[in-house]
DNA sequence: TTAAATTCCTACCAGTTTAGTAGGGATACT
DNA sequence: AGTATCCCTACTAAACTGGTAGGAATTTAA
Protein backbone atom coordinates (compact mmCIF):
# COMPACT_ATOMS: atom_id res chain seq x y z
CA UNK A 1 0.00 0.00 0.00
CA UNK A 2 2.71 1.97 0.98
CA UNK A 3 4.82 1.71 -2.48
CA UNK A 4 1.22 2.14 -4.10
CA UNK A 5 0.95 5.19 -2.43
CA UNK A 6 4.40 6.58 -3.78
CA UNK A 7 2.91 5.65 -7.01
CA UNK A 8 -0.24 7.24 -6.63
CA UNK A 9 -2.09 9.70 -9.96
CA UNK A 10 0.50 7.63 -12.13
CA UNK A 11 -1.83 4.75 -13.34
CA UNK A 12 -1.48 1.27 -12.51
CA UNK A 13 1.57 0.02 -10.66
CA UNK A 14 2.43 -3.89 -11.46
CA UNK A 15 2.91 -6.27 -8.72
CA UNK A 16 5.59 -7.59 -9.65
CA UNK A 17 7.48 -3.89 -9.21
CA UNK A 18 5.66 -3.53 -5.35
CA UNK A 19 7.61 -7.40 -4.82
CA UNK A 20 11.29 -5.70 -6.09
CA UNK A 21 10.97 -2.94 -4.60
CA UNK A 22 9.62 -4.25 -1.12
CA UNK A 23 11.66 -7.17 -1.31
CA UNK A 24 8.76 -9.83 -1.44
CA UNK A 25 7.75 -12.45 -3.84
CA UNK A 26 4.97 -11.88 -6.19
CA UNK A 27 3.05 -14.87 -5.11
CA UNK A 28 2.62 -13.68 -1.02
CA UNK A 29 1.78 -10.17 -2.73
CA UNK A 30 -1.47 -12.01 -4.51
CA UNK A 31 -2.46 -13.11 -1.69
CA UNK A 32 -2.95 -9.34 0.04
CA UNK A 33 -5.09 -8.24 -3.00
CA UNK A 34 -8.79 -9.55 -2.95
CA UNK A 35 -9.38 -8.29 0.63
CA UNK A 36 -7.93 -4.82 -0.52
CA UNK A 37 -10.22 -5.02 -3.20
CA UNK A 38 -13.41 -5.92 -1.40
CA UNK A 39 -12.49 -2.88 1.15
CA UNK A 40 -12.36 -0.29 -1.98
CA UNK A 41 -9.13 0.80 -1.06
CA UNK A 42 -7.35 -0.39 -4.29
CA UNK A 43 -8.73 -1.73 -7.83
CA UNK A 44 -7.07 -3.10 -10.49
CA UNK A 45 -6.94 -3.28 -14.22
CA UNK A 46 -6.70 -6.59 -15.78
CA UNK A 47 -4.43 -7.34 -19.11
CA UNK A 48 -1.27 -5.89 -20.61
CA UNK A 49 -0.63 -2.28 -19.55
CA UNK A 50 -3.05 -3.83 -16.04
CA UNK A 51 -1.46 -3.33 -12.31
CA UNK A 52 -2.96 -1.90 -9.31
CA UNK A 53 -3.94 1.23 -7.86
CA UNK A 54 -5.01 3.29 -4.46
CA UNK A 55 -9.21 3.63 -5.38
CA UNK A 56 -8.52 6.74 -2.79
CA UNK A 57 -6.12 9.65 -2.52
CA UNK A 58 -3.31 8.70 -0.01
CA UNK A 59 -4.32 11.31 2.25
CA UNK A 60 -7.86 8.89 2.85
CA UNK A 61 -6.42 5.75 3.81
CA UNK A 62 -5.28 5.43 7.48
CA UNK A 63 -3.25 2.73 8.72
CA UNK A 64 -5.99 1.63 10.40
CA UNK A 65 -8.51 1.22 7.37
CA UNK A 66 -5.41 -1.21 5.89
CA UNK A 67 -4.86 -3.44 8.66
CA UNK A 68 -8.52 -3.78 9.43
CA UNK A 69 -8.38 -5.35 6.10
CA UNK A 70 -5.39 -7.22 6.30
CA UNK A 71 -5.46 -8.51 9.94
CA UNK A 72 -9.08 -8.69 10.45
CA UNK A 73 -8.87 -6.92 14.19
CA UNK A 74 -7.30 -5.10 16.32
CA UNK A 75 -8.11 -6.22 19.56
CA UNK A 76 -5.78 -8.44 21.89
CA UNK A 77 -8.92 -11.15 22.73
CA UNK A 78 -11.72 -11.73 20.97
CA UNK A 79 -13.84 -11.68 24.31
CA UNK A 80 -13.67 -7.73 23.18
CA UNK A 81 -15.62 -8.11 20.25
CA UNK A 82 -17.38 -11.76 21.01
CA UNK A 83 -18.40 -11.15 24.55
CA UNK A 84 -20.20 -14.50 24.05
CA UNK A 85 -16.95 -16.31 23.33
CA UNK A 86 -16.53 -16.46 27.34
CA UNK A 87 -19.40 -16.50 30.34
CA UNK A 88 -17.15 -14.43 32.50
CA UNK A 89 -16.99 -11.04 29.88
CA UNK A 90 -20.35 -9.37 31.65
CA UNK A 91 -17.94 -8.93 34.76
CA UNK A 92 -14.42 -9.65 33.40
CA UNK A 93 -12.33 -6.95 34.42
CA UNK A 94 -8.93 -7.62 32.50
CA UNK A 95 -12.03 -7.32 29.41
CA UNK A 96 -12.56 -4.50 29.73
CA UNK A 97 -8.60 -3.26 29.92
CA UNK A 98 -7.91 -4.60 26.45
CA UNK A 99 -11.13 -3.10 25.16
CA UNK A 100 -9.50 -0.03 26.12
CA UNK A 101 -6.10 -1.21 24.74
CA UNK A 102 -8.09 -2.27 21.40
CA UNK A 103 -9.29 1.58 21.87
CA UNK A 104 -5.49 2.82 21.85
CA UNK A 105 -4.24 0.77 18.85
CA UNK A 106 -7.25 2.04 16.80
CA UNK A 107 -6.81 5.73 17.77
CA UNK A 108 -2.99 5.42 17.07
CA UNK A 109 -2.85 3.57 13.31
CA UNK A 110 -6.08 5.90 12.75
CA UNK A 111 -4.03 8.89 13.21
CA UNK A 112 -1.86 7.57 10.24
CA UNK A 113 -2.40 7.52 6.31
CA UNK A 114 -0.71 6.56 3.80
CA UNK A 115 0.20 10.14 2.81
CA UNK A 116 2.10 10.79 6.05
CA UNK A 117 4.18 7.51 5.18
CA UNK A 118 5.24 8.73 1.79
CA UNK A 119 6.24 12.54 3.63
CA UNK A 120 8.18 10.69 6.19
CA UNK A 121 10.00 8.98 3.60
CA UNK A 122 10.97 11.93 1.85
CA UNK A 123 12.59 13.61 4.88
CA UNK A 124 14.01 10.73 5.28
CA UNK A 125 15.65 10.19 2.51
CA UNK A 126 16.37 13.85 1.60
CA UNK A 127 18.35 13.77 5.28
CA UNK A 128 20.25 10.78 3.68
CA UNK A 129 21.57 12.65 0.90
CA UNK A 130 22.31 15.64 3.33
CA UNK A 131 24.78 13.63 5.12
CA UNK B 1 -2.39 -12.30 38.41
CA UNK B 2 -5.34 -10.43 39.95
CA UNK B 3 -6.52 -12.92 41.99
CA UNK B 4 -3.25 -12.95 43.82
CA UNK B 5 -4.00 -9.15 44.42
CA UNK B 6 -7.41 -9.42 45.43
CA UNK B 7 -5.74 -12.15 48.31
CA UNK B 8 -2.83 -9.47 48.98
CA UNK B 9 -2.46 -9.55 52.45
CA UNK B 10 -4.02 -13.07 53.34
CA UNK B 11 -1.20 -15.48 52.96
CA UNK B 12 -0.35 -17.57 49.84
CA UNK B 13 -3.16 -18.69 47.64
CA UNK B 14 -3.48 -21.97 46.25
CA UNK B 15 -3.14 -22.53 42.59
CA UNK B 16 -6.35 -24.77 42.67
CA UNK B 17 -8.62 -21.74 44.15
CA UNK B 18 -7.00 -19.59 41.39
CA UNK B 19 -8.17 -22.02 38.70
CA UNK B 20 -11.66 -22.20 40.40
CA UNK B 21 -12.21 -18.61 40.34
CA UNK B 22 -10.66 -18.21 37.05
CA UNK B 23 -12.36 -20.88 35.51
CA UNK B 24 -9.01 -22.35 34.68
CA UNK B 25 -7.55 -25.93 34.58
CA UNK B 26 -4.32 -26.25 37.79
CA UNK B 27 -2.12 -27.71 34.93
CA UNK B 28 -2.34 -24.89 32.72
CA UNK B 29 -1.88 -22.47 35.50
CA UNK B 30 1.40 -23.97 36.56
CA UNK B 31 2.36 -23.39 33.15
CA UNK B 32 2.44 -19.87 33.51
CA UNK B 33 4.43 -19.12 37.22
CA UNK B 34 7.60 -19.98 36.34
CA UNK B 35 8.13 -16.98 34.60
CA UNK B 36 6.21 -15.09 37.21
CA UNK B 37 8.87 -15.88 39.75
CA UNK B 38 11.90 -15.44 37.44
CA UNK B 39 10.63 -11.82 37.50
CA UNK B 40 10.03 -11.49 41.00
CA UNK B 41 6.57 -10.74 40.58
CA UNK B 42 5.15 -13.22 42.27
CA UNK B 43 7.01 -16.25 44.95
CA UNK B 44 5.79 -19.39 46.39
CA UNK B 45 5.38 -20.81 49.24
CA UNK B 46 5.57 -24.87 48.76
CA UNK B 47 4.28 -27.87 51.13
CA UNK B 48 1.17 -28.01 53.54
CA UNK B 49 -0.31 -24.47 53.69
CA UNK B 50 1.53 -22.97 50.60
CA UNK B 51 0.41 -21.28 47.41
CA UNK B 52 1.60 -18.44 45.79
CA UNK B 53 1.49 -14.29 46.84
CA UNK B 54 2.66 -11.39 44.82
CA UNK B 55 6.02 -10.18 45.93
CA UNK B 56 5.19 -6.57 45.75
CA UNK B 57 2.21 -4.90 46.41
CA UNK B 58 -1.01 -4.42 43.66
CA UNK B 59 0.09 -0.94 43.10
CA UNK B 60 4.01 -1.71 42.65
CA UNK B 61 2.67 -4.08 39.70
CA UNK B 62 1.29 -2.93 36.13
CA UNK B 63 -0.06 -4.78 33.75
CA UNK B 64 2.90 -3.92 31.50
CA UNK B 65 5.24 -5.80 33.83
CA UNK B 66 2.70 -8.97 33.62
CA UNK B 67 2.54 -8.73 30.10
CA UNK B 68 6.50 -8.85 29.23
CA UNK B 69 6.45 -11.26 31.09
CA UNK B 70 3.84 -13.93 29.81
CA UNK B 71 3.52 -12.87 26.13
CA UNK B 72 7.37 -11.80 26.09
CA UNK B 73 7.16 -8.57 23.58
CA UNK B 74 4.66 -5.84 23.49
CA UNK B 75 5.57 -5.34 19.63
CA UNK B 76 3.69 -6.09 16.71
CA UNK B 77 6.65 -6.84 14.62
CA UNK B 78 10.06 -8.40 15.58
CA UNK B 79 12.14 -5.88 13.02
CA UNK B 80 11.30 -3.04 16.41
CA UNK B 81 13.13 -4.83 18.28
CA UNK B 82 15.85 -6.81 16.43
CA UNK B 83 16.70 -4.62 13.48
CA UNK B 84 18.86 -7.12 12.09
CA UNK B 85 15.92 -9.49 11.34
CA UNK B 86 15.30 -7.27 8.04
CA UNK B 87 17.73 -5.56 5.69
CA UNK B 88 15.52 -2.90 5.01
CA UNK B 89 15.42 -1.61 8.46
CA UNK B 90 17.44 1.41 8.39
CA UNK B 91 15.15 2.95 6.07
CA UNK B 92 11.73 1.62 6.19
CA UNK B 93 8.95 3.75 6.92
CA UNK B 94 6.97 1.13 8.20
CA UNK B 95 9.08 -0.45 11.03
CA UNK B 96 8.94 3.18 12.57
CA UNK B 97 5.09 3.16 12.54
CA UNK B 98 5.32 -0.64 14.21
CA UNK B 99 7.67 1.40 17.07
CA UNK B 100 5.47 3.86 17.44
CA UNK B 101 2.61 1.71 18.17
CA UNK B 102 4.72 0.01 20.47
CA UNK B 103 5.08 3.19 22.23
CA UNK B 104 1.59 3.59 22.54
CA UNK B 105 0.77 -0.15 23.89
CA UNK B 106 3.29 -0.19 26.67
CA UNK B 107 2.06 3.31 27.30
CA UNK B 108 -1.41 1.93 27.53
CA UNK B 109 -0.70 -0.76 30.00
CA UNK B 110 1.93 0.80 32.21
CA UNK B 111 -1.11 3.03 33.12
CA UNK B 112 -2.76 0.12 34.78
CA UNK B 113 -1.52 -1.61 38.38
CA UNK B 114 -2.94 -4.34 39.07
CA UNK B 115 -4.48 -2.30 42.37
CA UNK B 116 -6.75 -0.60 39.70
CA UNK B 117 -8.29 -3.53 38.52
CA UNK B 118 -9.07 -4.34 42.16
CA UNK B 119 -10.86 -1.07 42.75
CA UNK B 120 -12.26 -1.41 39.67
CA UNK B 121 -13.21 -4.96 40.61
CA UNK B 122 -15.42 -3.70 43.69
CA UNK B 123 -16.81 -0.67 41.92
CA UNK B 124 -18.36 -3.09 39.51
CA UNK B 125 -19.65 -5.34 42.06
CA UNK B 126 -20.73 -3.05 44.04
CA UNK B 127 -22.73 -1.32 41.49
CA UNK B 128 -24.29 -3.97 40.62
CA UNK B 129 -25.71 -4.93 43.63
CA UNK B 130 -27.28 -1.40 44.45
CA UNK B 131 -29.35 -2.33 40.74
C1' DT C 1 -6.43 -12.79 -34.66
C1' DT C 2 -3.13 -14.19 -31.85
C1' DA C 3 0.41 -13.67 -28.39
C1' DA C 4 1.87 -11.63 -24.35
C1' DA C 5 0.94 -9.47 -20.08
C1' DT C 6 -1.29 -9.45 -16.12
C1' DT C 7 -4.77 -10.21 -12.70
C1' DC C 8 -7.59 -13.83 -10.40
C1' DC C 9 -8.94 -18.02 -8.01
C1' DT C 10 -8.31 -22.25 -5.44
C1' DA C 11 -5.60 -25.48 -3.34
C1' DC C 12 -1.79 -26.93 -0.77
C1' DC C 13 2.08 -26.90 2.67
C1' DA C 14 5.30 -26.25 6.55
C1' DG C 15 6.82 -23.90 10.49
C1' DT C 16 5.44 -21.53 14.65
C1' DT C 17 2.52 -20.35 18.28
C1' DT C 18 -1.04 -21.21 21.64
C1' DA C 19 -3.41 -23.56 24.84
C1' DG C 20 -3.39 -26.90 26.87
C1' DT C 21 -2.58 -32.36 29.19
C1' DA C 22 0.29 -35.67 31.66
C1' DG C 23 3.53 -37.88 34.84
C1' DG C 24 6.24 -37.89 38.32
C1' DG C 25 9.75 -35.60 41.51
C1' DA C 26 11.00 -32.22 45.33
C1' DT C 27 9.87 -29.86 49.44
C1' DA C 28 7.79 -28.52 53.63
C1' DC C 29 4.25 -28.51 57.08
C1' DT C 30 1.71 -31.13 60.73
C1' DA D 1 5.50 -40.53 58.26
C1' DG D 2 2.14 -38.80 55.50
C1' DT D 3 0.02 -35.43 52.94
C1' DA D 4 -0.29 -31.07 50.64
C1' DT D 5 1.63 -28.40 47.49
C1' DC D 6 4.76 -26.61 44.26
C1' DC D 7 8.08 -27.85 40.44
C1' DC D 8 10.07 -29.62 36.18
C1' DT D 9 10.06 -31.80 31.67
C1' DA D 10 7.82 -33.79 28.01
C1' DC D 11 4.14 -34.29 24.93
C1' DT D 12 0.05 -32.98 21.90
C1' DA D 13 -3.53 -30.94 19.01
C1' DA D 14 -5.50 -27.06 16.85
C1' DA D 15 -4.98 -22.65 14.84
C1' DC D 16 -2.39 -19.19 12.64
C1' DT D 17 1.13 -17.25 9.54
C1' DG D 18 3.69 -16.89 5.73
C1' DG D 19 4.36 -18.68 1.71
C1' DT D 20 4.31 -21.84 -2.85
C1' DA D 21 1.92 -23.71 -6.97
C1' DG D 22 -0.99 -24.34 -11.02
C1' DG D 23 -3.71 -22.77 -14.09
C1' DA D 24 -7.90 -19.92 -15.73
C1' DA D 25 -9.72 -15.33 -17.16
C1' DT D 26 -9.13 -10.86 -19.16
C1' DT D 27 -7.16 -7.19 -21.72
C1' DT D 28 -3.96 -4.89 -24.72
C1' DA D 29 -1.29 -4.51 -28.72
C1' DA D 30 1.10 -6.06 -32.78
Amino acid sequence: MFQLALNYGNGPMLLKDIAEKENLSVRYLEHLVPPLKTARLIYATRGARGGYSLAKAPTDITLKDIIRVLEGHLYPSECVETPEVCSRSRFCITRDIWTKLEETISTTLAGFTLQDLVDKYYNKTHHEELQ
